[in-house]
RNA sequence: GCCGCCCUAGCUCAGCUGGUAGAGCAACUGAUUCGUAAUCAGUAGGUCGUCGGUUCAAGUCCGAUGGGCGGCUCCA
């Protein structure tokens, strides 16, 4: 008999190879029927798993948060099943897991491409195979017999993923005629699916390598009800309103240019407003930190590049250029010119870190296909440092940097996730060095208190990093801050410092970015406040509207006033009518629209309307420039 | 770069199975002077991304090419 806890405390006595099934039959016929999965020792198994020890037990419904995750990667295999009765032997199955928001289904087919317009008979076939209920039944089988099993069924990457287990049997689940090499667990019937929706094609490479086949991988997504599904369709709408690329033409911020070049950012004047607002954000803050402004060539020196190493690495992501027969590279990164200001003359250990910031303009040659609005663009400017300290000061640096991070993090009210990645397989410099580094690295992200990942060997060749993280409109993170840790450049550049004992030593060197581009950024950020930035970044902080023509002359003289007080202002003295001004006032999300008809002109007055719609009471000109000021200056 | 899809006026989009283009908004002109999210009327605007092919005839079919979108790989 095995003693089986459940989550209620109370102990149940059952005979061995008892089912999560049976048991919560034995409680009530609803929670047998509700049963999706459960969870045994922190394990996640099927209900109809029989259990073999005791341990505690509990059955996962419909409300547990395990829930969905099962039913999406259930579902998986319900499209799969489907597109196999569709479309039969023309295509093969590959592997289909769960992700966030639902699931996809990788397959390989030779003659079969996916249009769209298949969508609709995929998910009918589902709706079918859901109806018909059918049993979803695991079953385990010898390795070798499961090979040849997939083997004649002609599913060649079934075989390829089987032959790359080191194990004894595999599982499999199988439900009406459809068979997959699956750990589990999975639904108990196909009933349970009732929300679906196949939402985009989409190539991948098997196995995630650009060498292997292209497979064509069909999202999807799947809920507990109908109700759930239309409310997560809603959202993408949502967030779809929000997408910087949108925003960004309706705000008239930027624009690209094919007879520029693709990813090369027009700043219209309020976007290049907004991004001197963040550059003299930047320079302010990175002062206050003891950092000190330095300013560097666009293009060096070819063979300056393949000292450093990029022309060996990173020279397919280069431009070049040549003048009297002398190459030139268009820098990619702002560290080559930083060594050369370090280098200019001897250094004392006295006078480190130093620590060199540039708002540097880099161009890199990125793929064409991963260009995407102003988030991976190929002209950028990072606002970028490079620290050169003693080793010993590492582990201060790093977490200066960290809280620097964090204070910018704060201002603009970013959540984040950060990651470690350590040494790769392939790397230079000593364990010594590494460990030092990755310790300053991991030390400085534990005192932060926030969460991080590691990315086992994940890091740069010549060093450690941590990496940032913002996430956009749909929550596709994209890599912001990121701090490295360098031994190699010191070393080939020979950089030095002289010593307490007098002899010459090698400095480390920081990368740095905090909020990585510029144009990232302010691509995230758009996002993140919808348009709608907030009084100290908007590009436009007040428009000034008259009524009629008879407060033209006042409202000009009003609008020169506040101009003149540096607050960023326009004026709207057409002939049209009030409520058609604030309209637009209101779609280009100006903070502050100040209304002027007969009534202020005479009191000499302007009446605020704020974006969200409600009034300030009157207020002079000079209350209101006071106001601008004190919301301004606090970054709200 | 790879896979799929898309590309019609400044913007958002119509245009059925091929028969030489249409709406709303924006722009411009005029009228209106009207107090918190769209005043009315009129005018103008497109070699249907580009090049080539099929056809009596192509925005509509085929091919190539450029750009964009969604992924994959890569990355700030």
């Amino acid at each position: 008999m095995l003693q089986i806890e459940l989550p209620d405390g109370s102990v149940k006595e059952v005979a061995t190879a008892t089912t999560p099934y049976d048991i919560a039959l034995s409680i009530s016929e609803g929670l047998a029927r509700q049963a999706i999965a459960a969870r045994f020792n922190d394990q996640l198994i099927d209900v109809y798993a029989p259990l073999e020890t005791s341990g505690t037990l509990a059955l996962i419904t419909q409300n547990s948060p395990d829930a969905l995750e099962i039913i999406r990667h259930s579902c998986a295999h319900l499209m799969a099943q489907a597109v196999k009765e569709l479309y039969g032997d023309d295509v093969q199955v590959t592997i289909g897991p769960a992700i966030k928001d639902g699931f996809y289904y990788d397959f390989y087919s030779e003659t079969k491409k996916f249009v769209p317009e298949d969508f609709p008979v995929i998910e009918a076939k589902m709706a079918e195979l859901a109806k018909a209920d059918m049993p979803v039944s695991r079953e385990v089988m010898g390795r070798d017999e499961a090979i040849g099993m997939f083997r004649e069924m002609g599913e060649a990457y079934k075989v390829e993923l089987i032959e790359d287990l080191d194990v004894e049997t595999v599982s499999l689940y199988r439900q009406g005629n459809f068979v997959d090499l699956c750990r589990g667990p999975h639904v108990p019937r196909t009933g349970v699916h009732k929300a679906f929706k196949l939402t985009s094609l989409a190539g991948a490479y098997w196995r995630g390598d650009e060498k292997n086949a292209m497979l064509q991988r069909i999202y999807a997504t799947a809920f507990l009800n109908n109700k759930d599904l239309k409310a997560h369709i809603a959202r993408l709408e949502e967030a779809r309103k929000r997408d910087h690329r949108r925003l960004g033409r309706e705000l008239d911020l930027f624009s690209f240019s094919e007879d520029a070049g693709g990813g090369l950012v027009l700043w219209h004047p309020k976007g290049a407003m907004l991004r001197m607002i963040i550059e003299d954000f930047e320079r302010k803050e990175h002062l206050k930190r003891g950092y000190e402004i330095v300013v560097g060539p666009q293009i060096l020196k070819t063979e300056l590049w393949k000292m450093s190493g990029h022309y060996e690495n990173y020279r397919e992501n280069m431009y070049f250029t040549e003048v009297d027969e002398q190459g030139y590279g268009i820098k990619p990164m702002n560290c080559l010119a930083h060594m050369l200001i370090y280098k200019s003359k001897p250094r004392s250990y006295r006078n480190l870190p130093v620590r060199y910031f540039e708002l540097g303009t880099v161009h890199r040659h990125e793929k064409s296909g991963v260009l995407h609005g102003l988030l991976r663009v190929r002209g950028f400017t990072q606002d970028d440092a490079h620290i050169i300290c003693r080793p010993d000061q590492i582990d201060q640096e790093v977490k200066s940097i960290m809280s620097f991070v964090q204070d910018v993090a704060g201002i603009f009210g970013f959540e984040y996730t950060m990651e470690l990645s350590t040494r790769p397989d392939k790397s230079i410099g000593s364990d010594e060095d590494w460990d030092r580094a990755t310790n300053a690295l991991r030390s400085a992200l534990e005192d932060s208190g926030q969460p991080f990942d590691i990315n086992e060997g994940d890091g740069a060749f010549y060093g450690p990093k941590i990496d940032v993280k913002l996430k956009d409109a749909l929550d596709r993170e994209w890599q912001c801050a990121t701090i490295q840790c360098d031994f190699t450049l010191p070393e080939r550049f020979d950089l030095t410092y002289v010593g307490a004992d007098g002899e010459k030593h090698r400095p480390v060197m920081l990368h740095r970015v905090i909020v990585g581009s510029i144009e990232r950024f302010i691509g995230v950020l758009i996002e993140h406040y919808a348009g709608s930035f907030p009084l100290w970044l908007s590009p436009v902080q007040a428009i000034v509207l008259n009524v009629t023509d008879n407060q033209a002359d006042y409202a000009q003289q009003v609008f020169e006033q506040l101009r003149a007080a540096g607050i960023r202002v326009e004026v709207d003295l057409r002939n049209e009518k009030l409520g058609f001004k604030i309209r637009e006032a209101q779609m280009a999300k100006i903070p502050y629209m100040l209304v002027i008809g007969d009534r202020e002109m005479e009191e000499q007055k302007v009446a605020p309307r704020f974006r969200n719609g409600k009034n300030l009471d009157p207020c002079t000109v000079s209350e209101f420039i006071d106001f601008v000021a004190a919301e301004s200056a606090a970054y709200k």
